[in-house]
DNA sequence: TTTTTCTTTGCAAACGTTTGCAAAAAATTT
DNA sequence: AAATTTTTTGCAAACGTTTGCAAAGAAAAA
């Protein structure tokens, strides 16, 4: 085999061949008018017909802006698993297709949260022209001062007080008000709150399922509230010893779906039956809440949404404009976990709808069934 | 607000102020042994009091080789959906952390089945030193034309016959092997294969399949092998008619676990148990086996293992050596959903740990509970 | 002190693009 | 045919680094 000539081909090379200099190679491929129709075929076609795409690291280094959006996960220095969050997953895929829908190139790094001074690093060091920061994190001044240093970050979260970044999340007090007073509304009267409230958007949830239990009359029972943490396996264990312990409920509302998917399926071990025993209600919507058995009815937060006002956001923070925060429609899809009517018996039609609407609670509800 | 000065700080800065040149402080901040101690800490803290980091693009084009590796996911134009199978996603961030740990950054493409050019685009342009592909494609052959053409690509999936380019994938043949001889060893007798066998790792888990039924003096019956996509609502369309129409097994293995899940809460919604009625094999293990109910078996590929040695690929790739295969470690994981001992009944101790391994099949089998 | 050697620094040329400006070529008008 | 305008091209200077080479400075040897 003969040795190929392993420098790549550039636009001097398509400039000696075509017969004209690498101005015109440079304006031809950047489709500009200014020169000659049938030169710039001539040259379109000898790039491609040479396989040509121009050094985009040289471009951005003369052009002084990049093409890159970084997206950056928290990373627990303890912890060796890979990206156990299955919602921040679900939004990394969305966040791929809204930025390469957009032309911009994604930049993927997991970075510990002892070390949040890389993040700002990718900005100064040219990689990206800005930072999309997903994931729990619980430095959030951190995330303040990289701001304020200038770096253009979008965060998806709570906003926070003070906060001087853009930030795009669900309204997480709704959120947490319509699943409580969905549950309240199919008479459950003892609804668990599971999560863990030192996180501002849990915290937030957890204020709308006050705000649901003062509106019906109720009081919040420092019994009903357990901390369930996000990651997966802390959370099982947590569970675990819950119901272990605590019974005394006919309700659970998760701050997360993997939570929700989690206590019901102990809970089934437990013998108790959902949603007739014990009704839950998850929060995430994602893809998983429609593939267990029984389906979980959750609050659904809109992806595709959330990724496009994430790229806009960190456009704006680039382009200097103040910080805002973006709030998600935040709406409550029902589906088996905490629906009355009996789950109906394997019908022969493979679709599945819902005949009984059980109940609606209000305006932002709506019943969801598989396509 | 006095407004910013907006350029950023270069090598130029940090000479001026140091009162050296830039060539001094290039070496300096490269840890040169060339420049006087005294001066380099000199450099370094000022670079570091100043946030100063070196531009990569302008460093990469200088030294004439990039720091990124692409990683790639299809997209097919007809579906809007984001990312949806969970063994990729899963993947996905076990790649960021592999090449994190070995320094290099990772730009994250979805590109569509039909322009599979661009992903030489990515190297020819220099975005990328190469490219790791995952996801199901079909086109395997456009890979192999790319790959001949000279980009350095990585690809996670079977080795085909003719394959040109680095492959990593588990022994698919030796897992539908183990799944299989695994469920005729609880006394299954009418297992049936869920997936689709156009795909080339599901057509060699097939053939493990018809290996085990053969070797047990079986044979393979045509009625007990669907064609499940790989795609959530396909799969879970196809799951619906296959359960409504045929009910004549008593296991089934499943070429994912997505799959797997699909089908057990299909068949609980159908009135069937599992894994009493039913026994169910899935593939891939992911985190979700651990947390549905009943628990899943599952056939595992490792994710970390995978991760490192598709780097390990893409970069012996690029170095020019001839493509390789890797095939990992296939292993079985047992957990209830394959089991014939009752599921324990709700223990005070948190950690379950199976007290009666029921059937284990062979060595690379191994009992699996949740830490 | 002068010469020699060794250490530390700076100059200037690359890396592959883009673009302002001016020159050349072509088309139009006088 | 000359003068003017319009279209098309090329020159050369940037963008922010790294590095071979030579020069300057310091230390050692003569």
């Amino acid at each position: 085999m003969a040795k190929p000539v392993a420098t790549r081909t550039q636009m001097i090379d398509l400039a000696r061949i075509a017969g004209v200099s690498v101005s015109t190679v440079s304006r031809a491929l950047a489709g500009s008018t200014l020169v000659k129709h049938e030169t710039r075929e001539r040259i379109s076609d000898l790039a491609r017909t040479m396989r040509y795409s121009v050094n985009v690291g040289a471009q951005n280094l003369r052009l002084g802006h990049s093409q890159t959006v970084a997206v950056v996960l928290p990373k627990s220095s303890n912890d060796q698993q890979p990206v156990s969050d299955p919602f921040f997953i679900t939004l990394l895929g969305a966040l791929a297709d809204a930025l390469t829908m957009r032309g911009y190139d994604m930049l993927l790094t997991r970075i510990d949260e002892e070390k949040m001074d890389d993040i700002e690093n990718i900005v100064t060091s040219g990689r990206a022209l800005g930072v999309i920061v997903i994931g729990q994190w619980l430095h959030h001044y951190s995330l303040a001062s990289l701001a304020r240093h200038g770096a253009p970050i979008a965060v998806w979260g709570a906003k926070l007080p003070g906060s001087t970044y853009f930030t795009v999340g669900s309204d997480n007090r709704l959120g947490g008000r319509l699943a409580t007073e969905h549950l309240l509304s199919i008479g459950r009267r003892k609804i668990m709150f599971l999560g863990d409230t030192r996180l501002p958007e849990v915290a937030l949830r957890f204020e709308g399922y006050r705000d649901a239990l003062i509106a019906a009359g109720q009081m919040v029972t420092p019994g009903l509230t357990a901390a369930v943490p996000f990651e997966a396996t802390a959370a099982r264990r947590a569970l675990s010893d819950l119901i272990a312990h605590t019974t005394d409920f006919d309700a659970l509302f998760a701050t997360s779906d993997l939570i929700a998917v989690t206590a019901i399926a102990l809970l089934t071990a437990h013998g108790l039956r959902v949603p007739k025993d014990v009704a839950v209600v998850g929060y995430d919507d994602l893809a998983l809440a429609s593939h267990v058995h029984p389906t979980l009815s959750s609050i659904r937060q809109p992806m595709a949404e959330a990724s496009v006002a994430l790229v806009d956001a960190v456009l704006a923070a680039k382009a200097g404009q103040p910080a805002t925060a973006v709030t998600l429609k935040t709406e409550l899809v029902i589906r088996e976990s905490s629906t009355l009517a009996k789950v109906p018996k394997t019908p022969k039609v493979p679709n599945v709808r819902k005949s009984k609407p059980a109940a609606a609670t209000r305006a932002a509800t709506q019943i969801r069934s598989r396509k």
